[in-house]
RNA sequence: GUCCCCGUCGUCCAGAGGCCUAGGACGUGGCCCUUUCAAGGCUAAAACGCGGGUUCGAAUCCCGCCGGGGACGCCA
């Protein structure tokens, strides 16, 4: 019986929580629920320059809006914490100097600026800089001088001769040879501990089983690989998820629009939309399926399903997700996520909470296939919530002018004044059966009661808007269209 | 420059030697439904980067090339 997997999602607050970071952060996420694993929330805040709490705040916020919860981190503790990087630094002190200890690693007193030279002198003749180990075989002497004047020093991991292979989750097996590595620094001389020592003391302090990260590391894991080595910790699995590219195929960034996973609620995208937009944006359940509640998407994922190519980001698919979820929804969840926009537009009243609640919830049904994003519900829905009529030029022009009209607004406000019922059945039948009578096509009736009641050219079928209006406020802008038809 | 990863329709994926005249989805075109706009249904165009092998047979395996991406820091 195989321990339960622990995974981590270790973001550093340097930016909000854009795509690629949510859709890692998915994937940690899915296998971890999938397998009745933990899901560890860590922030990587040792560059403290760049670090902030707002930063934090925006991630988390992006993962709660995801709906990502996360089992052990920032606000939901656990017994491996603290989760903040920038809390465990006497820990990273203490395991390099362990690597000290060990021989796995060494002491090396020049300042980055002479590395700098030695680098850029290295690199003008044979270009191999890892074989210059100027910090390394200093004379005792030398070493007590430098001691003595507290000069400052990094410690470097010594690497050894020799290549390792790993097997990555969705690559297979990478071999790579020491020789392209060079002793790189684990401490700093500020007593900072860099990427690659934090990563690993935290996965293994935390029992992480599971890396799931960007394909961006890929080349730093060997460095890891030697890490868990030296300090004889069991190694865990890897799995390197390939990066989401922007339409010109260059990493995802700013200039590519939205990145941030908040600016997609602002505009109106549902959770649910873009987490399944996001799964499937470099994974596949292995046969045809597309659309996936999270339950669904727990049920089927695996790491191996994991594709090896980068994924170019696309908005259209991602705004045909959020219309296929739109519908799905029921009509009293989408309320709850329309009612915000409907207060910010200044078309909500009380009542549509308390008595008039049913209505909404047809409007809404009614609307779901033309909503593709959550404001269109406030735009398609004003003329149902809101007596104020915004007449279009067009559609009055094509609809209303042509002479003659006035006479069918007539002829219909009576008949629709002397309807035993208002619903759609009784409004369609009555609609075409005055259309007959007065020798017109149905849709001339049609047209010019949308605009009257409406305003627009287009709207949701015109029985049902009109059924959902109510008798009185049609008869109301019948009268008010006749003034301006032809 | 060195090392690593990747390479199927415009885009996201399916495909793990014969089931492939290469399948699905978004987008695009056409048709249907229809009172408009959507939604929905049907349909069309659209791809195995190139060249060598291996094999009776390759999108699938191997090599080279080309292309894309990433990493090479006392950043994460």
């Amino acid at each position: 019986m195989p321990t339960s997997p622990r995974v981590r999602f270790a973001p550093s607050p340097t930016g909000y929580l854009h795509v690629g970071g949510a859709r890692t952060a998915l994937f940690n996420w899915l296998f971890a629920r999938r397998h009745g694993g933990t899901f560890v929330l860590r922030i990587e805040d040792t560059d403290v320059e760049r670090s902030s709490d707002e930063m934090v705040e925006g991630i988390l916020d992006g993962l709660r809006w995801l709906g990502l919860d996360w089992d052990e981190g920032p606000g939901a503790g656990g017994s491996h914490g603290p989760y903040f990087q920038s809390q465990r630094l006497a820990r990273y002190r203490e395991m390099a100097e362990q690597l000290v200890a060990s021989g796995h690693a060494y002491y090396d007193y020049r300042t980055p600026e002479q590395i700098g030279a030695e680098r850029e002198a290295a690199q003008a003749g044979n270009g191999d800089w890892r074989h210059h180990r100027g910090g390394r075989g200093l004379a005792a002497d030398q070493v007590a001088a430098f001691e003595r004047e507290r000069r400052p020093r990094a410690i470097r991991f010594l690497v050894p001769e020799g290549s390792t292979t790993y097997v990555d989750l969705v690559h297979g097996p990478i071999a790579f040879d020491h020789d392209h590595i060079e002793d790189f620094v684990v401490l700093r001389s500020d007593g900072h501990p860099t990427y690659h020592l934090s990563v690993v003391c935290d996965d293994i302090d935390m029992r992480i089983t599971h890396v799931v990260r960007g394909d961006d590391h890929i080349s730093n894991t060997p460095k890891q690989v030697l890490l868990y080595g030296a300090f004889g910790a069991p190694l865990p699995r890897f799995a390197h998820v390939p990066l989401i590219l922007g339409p010109d195929k260059k990493r995802l960034s700013k200039r590519h629009g939205a990145t941030s996973v908040t600016e997609y609620e602002r505009q109106g995208f549902l959770p649910e939309a873009m987490v399944n937009f996001l799964a499937l944006l470099g994974w596949s359940p292995g046969d045809d399926r597309e659309l996936f509640t999270r339950d669904e998407l727990v049920a089927a994922f695996t790491l191996e399903g994991i594709s090896g190519g980068h994924a170019v980001f696309n908005p259209d698919k991602l705004v045909w997700f959020n219309n296929q979820h739109i519908m799905r929804l029921p009509a009293e969840a989408l309320a709850g996520r329309v009612e915000p926009l409907l207060r910010a537009a200044g078309t909500w009243d009380e009542s549509l909470a308390g008595d008039r609640r049913p209505w909404l919830l047809s409007v809404l049904d009614l609307l779901k296939p033309r909503a593709h994003r959550l404001h269109d519900f406030v735009t398609q829905a004003q003329p149902l919530l809101s007596d104020v009529i915004h007449y279009d030029e067009a559609a009055v022009a094509r609809y209303l002018a042509p002479p003659g009209t006035r006479a069918h607004l007539a002829a219909l406000r009576e008949t629709l004044a002397a309807l035993p019922a208002f619903d759609a059945a009784t409004l369609e039948t009555a609609i075409r059966t005055l259309a007959e009578a007065r020798g017109v096509k149905a849709g001339t009736l049609i047209h010019a009661a949308r605009v009257s009641v409406t305003g627009r050219a287009a709207s949701p079928g015109i029985f049902e808007v009109l059924a959902l209006l109510g008798r009185d406020r049609v008869l109301a802008r019948l009268d008010a269209a006749m003034a301006m038809a032809g």
